[in-house]
DNA sequence: CTGGGGACGGGGCCC
DNA sequence: GGGGCCCCGTCCCCA
């Protein structure tokens, strides 16, 4: 027979106990500020703890004590309140702490609310989510694809050293391989249930599992992109992790590095940082890589979360990044490129003209057009007009070009390919941008 | 095999 | 502080 309040009122308990200060064994210190807590809830609830204090479990009759400052007592507050509570008390504003804090105690659970939390709070219309996950859809199905995995690492270097000392093979320690597989059981689970990313997205993974495949920087410690994803995909060959932890630690934090230990030396339990460290930076939970500011992390994140919320009204592809799309809009569909495609030269209004291909645009010069014989082909603005809707067919969504745009057209559509269309450069390249940059949000 | 084009991530600057 | 934009480096694909 079980009674299902027990649990509840077991952590109602202990809750109680720790406002109360009662049988209290642990001491943790969050920039100056003391925490009280019971080891054995700690021990069960965070990985960071459970190390900690299984390397300390020998000097029981000692109270445990913790020293943080790399996040704010408020965000600890969120977190031990989790602890003894169960309940996650997550905000816009403190949801990127959390999760950077949770990553460094090796809270799976919590990491994976606040992964949560970010997706639903990144600003993505209904509207857009609804197309994204109709055009994902599709492939549903098919998308066998494993997104690389990025805690694993993580979690190796910031396992302050107790267990860097294991041998690559024998991997994280059986508590950290614990909560590393119940991480990919999580990532798997809101794969799911964030619906499959897009073909194109599928694509994208691959190349980057690919890459990680690749790329095998061991021992360079590089904060760039890429490498640190590398670096964490070459988690087993982690000998040397608390040394790039350090040196990482070391760059993230340019400020007086004197005094700055993490995760060395004997010292496992605290981490020292001058009081007047600027807090300038912003650690992302899936991988070593550190922003300075919070939208930056917002941005990075991205690339991690696979969001992609930034579809081109022109093709239908999605981006993680606004300039990316807009970049990829002027290169791609507004030719703004003044290079003839085929002979490479420098061309004007004059000297050249806009060839469409599909959704697609660029510019030859005179010469390169009369040579390739598309300059006397019958108009035919049904293909144009075709060419010219979205790839995914949303009607909301159409890239259209400005009236003086559509007025300049001279539309010539090449035989055999129905999508060659030619435009008379009027090079209004500025009321292009005009026309068709709001709508490419 | 190689070079070009495009995508993409990071950093920095400006507003 | 955040968004937008630009630049740079890197990677991948393709002709």
């Amino acid at each position: 027979m079980e009674i299902s309040s027990h649990q509840s009122h077991l952590l109602q308990q202990l809750n109680e106990q720790r406002r109360q200060d009662v049988f209290c064994d642990c001491s943790i210190l969050v920039e100056g500020k003391v925490f009280k807590a019971h080891r054995n809830v700690l021990f069960a609830s965070s990985g960071y703890f459970k190390m900690l204090l299984s390397q300390s479990s020998k000097e029981t009759s000692q109270p445990a004590t913790a020293t943080f400052q790399a996040f704010s007592p408020d965000t600890f507050t969120v977190i031990l309140d989790f602890v003894y509570s169960g309940k996650l008390s997550l905000t816009g504003q403190n949801v990127i702490e959390v999760m950077s804090a949770a990553s460094f105690l090796q809270m799976t659970d919590v990491i994976s609310v606040c992964k949560t939390f970010i997706k639903s709070s990144l600003d993505i219309s209904e509207k857009e989510k609804d197309r994204y996950f109709s055009l994902s859809d599709k492939d549903t199905s098919s998308n066998g694809v494993e997104r690389p995995s990025f805690y694993n690492s993580s979690w190796q270097e910031e396992s302050s050293s107790p267990r860097s000392h294991l041998s690559p093979d024998q991997g994280p320690s059986i508590a950290s391989g614990k909560l590393w597989n119940k991480y990919n059981y999580h990532a798997a689970s809101q794969r799911n249930t964030q619906q499959a990313l897009a073909n194109e997205q599928r694509k994208d993974d691959i190349k980057k599992t690919k890459h990680l495949k690749l790329s095998q920087p061991s021992e360079v410690v590089h904060l760039k992109s890429g490498k640190g994803e590398a670096r964490t995909s070459n988690a087993s060959n982690n000998v040397s992790q608390p040394e790039e932890q350090v040196q990482i630690d070391a760059e993230v934090d340019s400020a007086p590095p004197t005094g700055y230990q993490y995760g060395q030396g004997s010292d496992t339990t605290s981490r020292s940082f001058p009081d007047d460290l600027p807090r300038l930076r912003f650690k992302c939970p899936y991988c070593t890589h550190v922003v300075k500011r919070k939208a930056d992390l917002k941005r990075h994140l991205r690339c991690h979360t696979g969001e992609r919320p930034y579809p081109c009204q022109a093709c239908g592809k999605r981006f993680s990044r606004l300039d990316h799309l807009s970049s990829h809009f002027r290169t791609i569909h507004q030719a703004c490129k003044l290079i003839c495609r085929k002979c490479k030269r420098h061309v004007t209004d004059l000297t050249g003209q806009v060839v469409q291909e599909g959704t697609r645009r660029y510019r030859l010069c005179n010469e390169c057009l009369a040579e390739a014989g598309i300059d006397s082909l019958p108009v035919d603005l049904e293909a144009e007009q075709h060419c010219m809707s979205p790839a995914d067919g949303d009607k909301d969504s159409r890239w259209h070009l400005s009236e003086e745009e559509n007025r300049s057209y001279v539309e010539i559509v090449e035989d055999g390919s129905a999508d060659l269309v030619i435009k008379q450069v009027e090079d209004s390249e500025e009321e292009e941008e005009k026309e068709i940059k709001p709508n490419i949000r």
